[in-house]
DNA sequence: CTGTTAGCGCTTTCAA
DNA sequence: TTGAAAGCGCTAACAG
């Protein structure tokens, strides 16, 4: 590669003057320009970032550190963190920590050795020392998707109580009075809010605590299947379920068509995060779909306003409606189902 | 954020000390390390890894430049990419293309500005361009996913030839003689590999260049819609449909419930790429799945060993097996449907 | 066992 | 309008 030297030997100049070309500064003579122009085209010279961020003290590189890309509710979250940083001339580095804070510390510590100007963090677990830990290096960070208790951060999120109130909402709306909500990991705020939105629901509608199923696991397939396998050996069995996330829907959907029972003739089921639309013909859960793209672009754009130094004194909790679409997957309970209330 | 100077100055040492103590490089006195290791953890200081990478030209980061992230396919294949990286502590940047050469074209110049590495590339077009540019700044580049043809590069990628052959195979030994390929951009190796496949088929089975039905458009949910459209309008109609990728086969899917087609009954269809387990409760489709995941990872393993310096001298073609999965979505053509042959 | 010097590629002063 | 020197943070090479 060659460098800034090497272009200014060749046009028989300084660096400096080539520096100035580059970067468009100070007086140039047109021809020195010229000179300068073609000896960078003829040696293909492109500038190296690094020096540069090193006086500079910016980079230009955000980092989106996430669970798992492989959600497409992250996927579609990640685009909107790439667009909306590729606008303004950013590149992305992405880090999957699969839910271990072990490896999202280590992820931390190789960005702020990196030197990233800015972290997009879905955090593995409600603990504010990734966020310490960043701010102590005076390393900006927005959290997506969770709350972190406790501590003063930008965040960008879903409605996860609202959300999940209008779903067991429409669920009781349908006559549905035993409702299991199969949910992640108790350490997730995103978890803990969905529950209480569904226990809001339930007392709103005049059900006692004792009404409430709440089924603990994690966010994956294998957790739904399990979940709902439990809450098909439950006495009186629940007449809806109610999915903390997609990959719990679709374990539970699983779980229900080994069991032989039908959707949603026999058990209705909706699920907080749709399926993509790009992998799926004909949309047939119940669901309220979170705002994805807008959350990782709204995130990326508060971290650069941060970036700017347009910073508010108080930290941002951006909180963005989720949608309910009504499909095929929720309807009303079986007459037969003895009403428990 | 601390230097190594600040480190050195708390401890009482020189900065060199202090790097001895991060590298284990050297002789060290026990009460030496001891003060600076406590320097370094009261600063909360960590090592610029830029100035790192200004002296050893080497950044420890790789870049992913893709169509579309959100496509799950390369979803999957990212993901191999970072915990190949990951495992061998790298970074990964990525970029979408949105299969535009300009949008690639900038992202390398930027990449190539970071030092990045390495670059794993799945080409927006079928042009050695890229390829040159980064050959030409001396930055390794693995070709994932399609072949570049007149230039010599390393390539991991699926046997999309073998792969088409065998779903249309599976499609004539059912008994289909009129078969319409939905493929991609004629631009794309997959693509034309794809059909290469198809035709191949057909002509061993004895039908004649007449009886294919090559249909090209994009790899996308819209042109899969319309592609299927105007396949239903033929006369003879195909009795069946090979979507060239996920894509298409739901746009296909979705124009043939709309058109109040059964699948398989009135028509089967078959597709390249499976959709991904995570977002399917009951897998309908007859597929050719390719191992996204492995080919990210080869890619990858293949880049580190460039980047070793273990470079043989002849570059490489990876070609992974497809596997064909036979599902509910294909079926003997109806009895009423004439032969076409 | 520890410190000094020099330089990676770039740009901000300050001079010419 | 152009150039020389100095320094961003780090470490290899060479003293001491």
């Amino acid at each position: 590669m060659a460098t800034i030297e090497d272009v200014a030997k060749r046009a028989g100049v300084s660096a400096m003057t080539v520096s100035r070309v580059l970067n468009n500064s100070g007086y140039i003579g047109a021809k020195t320009r010229e000179k300068v122009e073609r000896a960078i085209e003829e040696l293909g010279y492109v500038p190296n970032a690094l020096a540069r961020s090193l006086r500079f003290k910016t980079t230009h590189t955000l980092a989106l550190v996430l669970t798992d890309i492989t959600n497409s509710y992250f996927t579609t979250v990640a685009r909107g963190v790439e667009d909306m940083a590729n606008a303004r001339d950013f590149t992305v580095m992405f880090c999957n920590t699969d839910e271990s804070p072990d490896k999202e510390m280590k992820y931390l510590s190789v960005l702020a050795q990196k030197q990233v100007d800015g972290v997009l963090l879905v955090p593995a677990f409600s603990s504010p020392d990734p966020i310490l830990f960043l701010k102590a290096r005076g390393i900006p960070v927005v959290v997506l998707d969770r709350r972190i208790p406790v501590i003063e951060v930008d965040t960008v999120r879903t409605d996860s109580v609202r959300g999940a109130y209008q779903l067991t909402r429409h669920l009781l709306d349908l006559g549905h009075r035993r409702i299991a909500i199969l949910t992640g990991p108790v350490e997730i705020s995103t978890s803990t809010d969905r529950v209480a939105g569904y226990r809001r629901a339930l007392s709103e509608a005049g059900l006692s605590e004792a009404d409430a199923v709440v089924m603990g696991g994690a966010y994956t397939i294998s957790s739904g299947y399990q979940l709902a396998q439990r809450a098909l050996a439950l006495k009186p069995t629940p007449t809806a379920l109610f999915a903390g996330n997609n990959f719990i829907a679709i374990g539970a959907l699983r779980a229900l068509r080994d069991a032989g029972v039908r959707v949603p003739e026999e058990m209705s089921v909706v699920s907080f995060d749709d399926l993509p639309s790009t992998t799926v013909v004909d949309p047939f859960l119940t669901v309220v779909s979170q705002p994805a793209y807008a959350i990782g672009e709204q995130a990326t754009s508060r971290l650069f306003d941060v970036l700017a130094g347009r910073t508010p004194t108080t930290s941002l909790d951006l909180v963005l409606p989720a949608e309910m679409i009504v499909r095929q997957s929720s309807g009303a309970p079986r007459r037969e189902d003895p009403d428990t209330g």
